[in-house]
DNA sequence: AATGAATGAGGGTTCATTCAT
DNA sequence: TATGAATGAACCCTCATTCAT
């Protein structure tokens, strides 16, 4: 790869980035174009030097959050340990991501009308290929013995619903520390599934 | 109250009808004034008459089918049977809100981009009394010794998320019928209460 | 026809006569929905109201200019008189337009990429109706003995080309009077058909 | 002149060539510097170290073209033949290209529209240079008796309109052939002229 | 109580143009 | 010479909102 493809490649990921903090303040609808370009110190023209159009970047946003959080599970997936240890840490990884980068990861929730036709499967395979990262490791729990799931679907619907939904009540300042909720969530979870 | 008054009330309930399924087709940002208004065969110059502004509308709109739900696990929480028999009524009904009125039971949005400052603390409220109705079921069950749970608030809140994120994936055409869906999101809850 | 039905129509069309002065000082392209509303002391919103879009109200233009023309020429086709008489009106009635109207009229010319696919097939029969009415009058001077010509349609594009071609070069102010340039186009045009 | 000019004026035409190309394909309006830099597998702004802007640019488009077709037209008219002959080739000079250049050949198109104040006076220049072409080759068919015409300036008009409007319906899939087409016209002009 | 009509702010997008490198 | 990157003006279009009738 070139050296000038390298520096856009750079640039468009800091777009991304400030893309991301606008959406996540904002919503989808509510980002403009002109914020996120204000936000890089640029001029609403100068996004379309790298985006195609505000689908297209809201699209990439959505997929480079994704792809994040994704890689992230993966590596603790094929780390070693049993699929309890295994699920205790991508819940808190998850967690995090939840309560840390609390508006990043709010992404995971909602494309609907935002994405063109083209852009809509690329998105639900994102979507799936994540979910299925919590499929594999309650795969993994049942073929050792250490689980019992007679829905495995169903089950990994009700953990991740549960975890998603913290974004909207968790408050950094709020009775409960971080620690302890992924503690209790692993602790429910791991109930769930025994 | 005179009867102007009432048929002020009346119509305004229709129209709150009509938004609340242009709403839950389109979104909220999706709706507009003049979609609502075709709906009930009006303009939407008229819609003013009734509402405030669009910002308003949104939240009856909310506040209504919140209100519609609120009521409905009331009275199941004060009918007869066991906790458990009760929270699986509760279940339903609030797996059913959350795939019949999609957007305009949607618990998940950030009110704060949905709604004027002053409409965000009643919608809080209401959002908070609903939740409360569950803790009640779980309290209930607790103090007759059908459940056996450490941290109530904590279960309660993945009990909710759980079944809020029902609408991010669920379709009607899909594979799961709904009614095999609340059954076993039923199943799973009580296990977790148990 | 309701009363408000016929007073949309009215202000449609002064929006169109208005949008007519604009496209032909500055060209399809050039003329912009802002200078248009501006013409009609409205704001650029407004026309949205009457019309769908640009190209809509570019066609709708186009349209009309060419009906106008076209109800003279039929008249004229219409009414009594030799093949030839008939023609010398029509070929007046045609510099006319070209020189009296000369901005209005040049809007014959030229539609390609600004109109939608489905209007284009409305504009290119308008045309072709237009350009008949001349068909039928060679042809009725061939059917009477007055004209003898082997390529009627050849002809008839040489007629109009060298007519629409007048707005190029004609200048109110020049060396010839308007009177005098219609009878030396029919002279030369019915020699052509002789 | 020294090389290096000598390489910049074949670069300048190499570039007119490509825009030709675009001009003729989109019309003035529509081609956009970047696909006409794209043509020649440049980037836009380098562009403009040939052209000073894109009204320049269009404004040489025509005058290369303009320029093309006048020297064509006028190495036929120093040739050998009688004024017929050599008519009916400028004819078929000129409708070739009408129909191939199309856009940038246009002579309908209004000059205002297109070109800048300080362009305009020399394309008026080259197209009236052009015409008079046409009155010269009538001029010498006069003087040797071959044709005999009232008004000569009438009917060169007659003819280039005529000649022009063919672009505005010629398709190269249609009906009549292009070779066709040629031979029509001339004899038809020949006729108005004898 | 309702409407028709207009408004105006703002958003997405395009593109000629510039300029440092 | 050429380019990459950025700019900014202009354009089309949408839509919540207003107000006289």
């Amino acid at each position: 790869m070139k050296l000038s493809e390298k520096k856009i490649l750079k640039k468009k990921e800091q777009i991304l980035l400030s893309a991301i903090t606008i959406v996540n303040r904002r919503g989808y609808d509510g980002a403009t174009m002109e914020e996120i370009a204000a936000e890089m110190l640029m001029t609403k023209g100068s996004l379309y030097y790298y985006f195609k159009n505000k689908g297209d970047l809201m699209y990439q946003c959505h997929k480079l959050v994704l792809a994040q959080a994704t890689q992230e599970l993966e590596e603790e997936l094929q780390g070693e340990g049993t699929a309890e240890e295994i699920l205790r840490k991508m819940v808190a990884t998850h967690i995090n991501y939840a309560v840390e980068e609390k508006e990043t990861f709010n992404m995971i929730i909602e494309p609907k009308q935002m994405f063109n036709p083209e852009q809509i499967e690329p998105v639900l395979k994102l979507r799936k290929h994540y979910a299925s990262l919590f499929d594999q490791v309650i795969e993994k729990g049942v073929s050792t013995g250490e689980f019992h799931v007679e829905e495995p679907i169903i089950v990994r619907m009700i953990i991740l619903g549960a975890m998603n939904w913290i974004q909207q009540w968790y408050r950094a300042t709020g009775r409960l520390a971080k620690e302890e909720l992924k503690q209790h969530f692993a602790e429910y979870i791991i109930k769930l599934l025994k």
